[in-house]
DNA sequence: CTCCTCCTGTTAATCGATTAACAGGGTGCA
DNA sequence: TGCACCCTGTTAATCGATTAACAGGAGGAG
């Protein structure tokens, strides 16, 4: 009477022990037929649904629920192809495993943050009930890795530098062909539009570059390494990696004194954009201009956009099975990608027929 | 040695009372200075992150997450304009508070489960630590809403039958208006495309409705209600609500030997699939065939879809109110529609011109 | 000098289960 | 008859914290 109905009055009313009624929930052959259905009949006479959820993660120390830490708004990252296709992936498996995801909201990192403000953010963090998480983007140093560090969870990244487990794509390489590929075509004055948390439009110097996401860094490193001296590489942020904020930088790149002849993008949400302002200004994107993308989203053929194809679903499953199943998968897996190449690049304007073989 | 480093080990190398460890990480006040400070130390020198998240959850009643049941593939649901947008709207409100999302699998509904498979999928229901929960779409006597009831969590539903708290709009009034949209143009040989666990283009009768889920009944309900007596209204499913599955059933009504003038689907996704069949069949679309849709997704306007606008986003965040703040808000609030014409409605054929005033 | 408060810290009950170890009775078999 | 083994059910320790109630000492007011 009063206090909610537990295990232990369900076993009081039954006249059992807790263990019986424990068994009759969880190990039905441990219990005779009829006492485990005497059980069950007040249980539910009582409206005992079962074991409480939290009790029983606490003593069987599993929680049977995952994490994923959301660094962007939660809100645009529901918009984000490529989160939507991780996320895919990650629920595909561990739904398998009825195992829940749990979405982790952090801070996002526009600007800096104070100190307060994070270890704020950092609650939701140290109190999901959880058995594992997915950092996807996430530096070693980033407060909300640390924490989950910290609380020496399952952890699989898929960053470069990843200590630990991670499942991961060679960034540079793809940036490399990316870059073999627009070189190829003649083009020696190539701006990369990254992702960054930089105001969109802004050019990005070295000193700004230990601002950019890893993967960024990488992509671009492989972009430098495909160029020939004789290049030119600019950098360019595209912010928040959202079409408006593509759109901002593309007009920025497009009426710069001299632009470039092609345009990298560091995904294809932002390529789609450059895409979009490049057209309404009168050019032909593949001609005069030509851009890149990067992931292959679903939206990327239909545009026709060349980009870099990575296995963003299966790497969302993979990253799920790491967690479920730690000793039956490899700690560090690279995953394939491949240059698609599609309409929208073409030879550098004013070599057009110049393209070398193969 | 060998166990995990827990609030008492910490306390005890400390030499201090356990409590005066759960105050140095939840209540700094309750200590002085130095105390809290050699506490921290000594836990850092352990390797000790706080508070179990467990723990602290049994111990205080609170999972600091609530949960959102999804019972269609996963996998499909993050491709699904509604759900994001309804997912958006809640991961706004609750990542404002500090609090997680859990998404929790439940078997799709396609075929009939059998009870195992049921009690299987329920699993996840039971084991999920969450304060609360939403379901939206689900019946009442869906067995995952029994579960969750069950658990006596509370519970925030979108369906017209909610007991307890409810976010709906009118659907009935929604079908109204579509109805009388139509039927103003003088379409008077009308199609209803439902999404439905049936096979889609499967022509629904009366006996098959009670498988629709709730709102289709009762956005059928409303444009029946608006169609006059010589009008015929046929139903057909949609299957699973994906753009394919809206093809498919697209293509069965185009081809039938007296095609309706006007196809009113259940949601955009459906609605932009007929738009896309139609528009390859040679049928302009809005002259020949008139297609309306539903929720106005960011998709509908560029492809200048007649449609009713929901409030998604709003919704998600007023169900997450209603979870985190059961007392500041109503128990049931009605959400306004929205008819929005646009061009994928025109004038049935053979009547042009006779379009009555207003 | 006495009484009252405030400040710090401790005691101990409690949240709601799981499960290894044990025990008693029935069976099967030699 | 004796022994081993299987079936059922119980005992009791444990998972890792939170927090109301209490207590001792310091300082302030009268």
């Amino acid at each position: 009477m009063g206090s909610r109905t537990t295990l232990r009055s369900v076993a009081e009313a039954a006249g059992v022990s807790t263990a019986a009624v424990s068994y009759a929930f969880n190990r039905p052959d441990r219990l005779s037929t009829q006492l485990r259905a005497r059980i069950l009949a007040v249980a539910r006479e009582l409206g005992y649904a079962g074991p409480d959820a939290t009790a029983r993660s606490l003593r069987t120390g599993r929680a049977n629920a995952i994490g994923v830490i959301f660094t962007t708004e939660l809100t645009y990252a529901f918009s984000d192809p490529y989160v939507l296709a991780l996320l895919g992936g990650l629920t595909e498996t561990l739904s398998r495993s009825r195992t829940s995801l749990v979405l982790i909201p952090f801070a996002p990192v526009v600007a800096g943050l104070t100190d307060s403000q994070v270890s704020e953010s950092l609650d939701a963090v140290r109190r999901a009930v959880i058995d594992g998480a997915v950092a996807d983007g996430l530096t070693d140093d980033h407060p909300a890795v640390r924490a989950l560090a910290d609380r020496s969870l399952p952890l699989v990244r898929s960053s470069e530098t990843a200590t630990g487990r991670g499942v991961l794509i060679d960034d540079r390489q793809a940036g490399r062909d990316i870059g073999h590929h627009l070189v190829e075509l003649g083009h020696r004055e190539v701006a990369m539009l990254v992702s960054a948390p930089l105001a969109p439009g802004r050019l990005v110097d070295r000193a700004d570059e230990a601002a950019l996401y890893p993967y960024s860094r990488n992509r671009l490193a492989g972009v430098r390494d495909a160029l020939p001296a004789d290049a030119r590489l600019r950098v360019v942020s595209g912010g928040g990696n959202t079409s408006a904020a593509g759109r901002t930088a593309a007009h920025t790149i497009i009426a710069a004194a001299d632009p470039p002849t092609a345009i990298a993008a560091d995904s294809d949400v932002l390529a789609a954009a450059v895409v979009e302002v490049a057209a309404g200004q009168g050019l032909r994107v593949g001609h005069d201009l030509s851009v890149t993308g990067f992931d292959d989203v679903p939206a990327a053929a239909p545009a026709g956009l060349t980009t870099v194809r990575q296995p963003i679903h299966e790497k969302g499953q993979l990253m799920a099975r790491m967690l479920l199943d730690p000793d039956g998968t490899p700690d560090r897996v690279i995953l394939p990608t491949e240059l698609v190449v599609r309409a929208s690049t073409g030879p550098a304007p004013g070599r057009r027929g110049e393209r070398s073989a193969t």
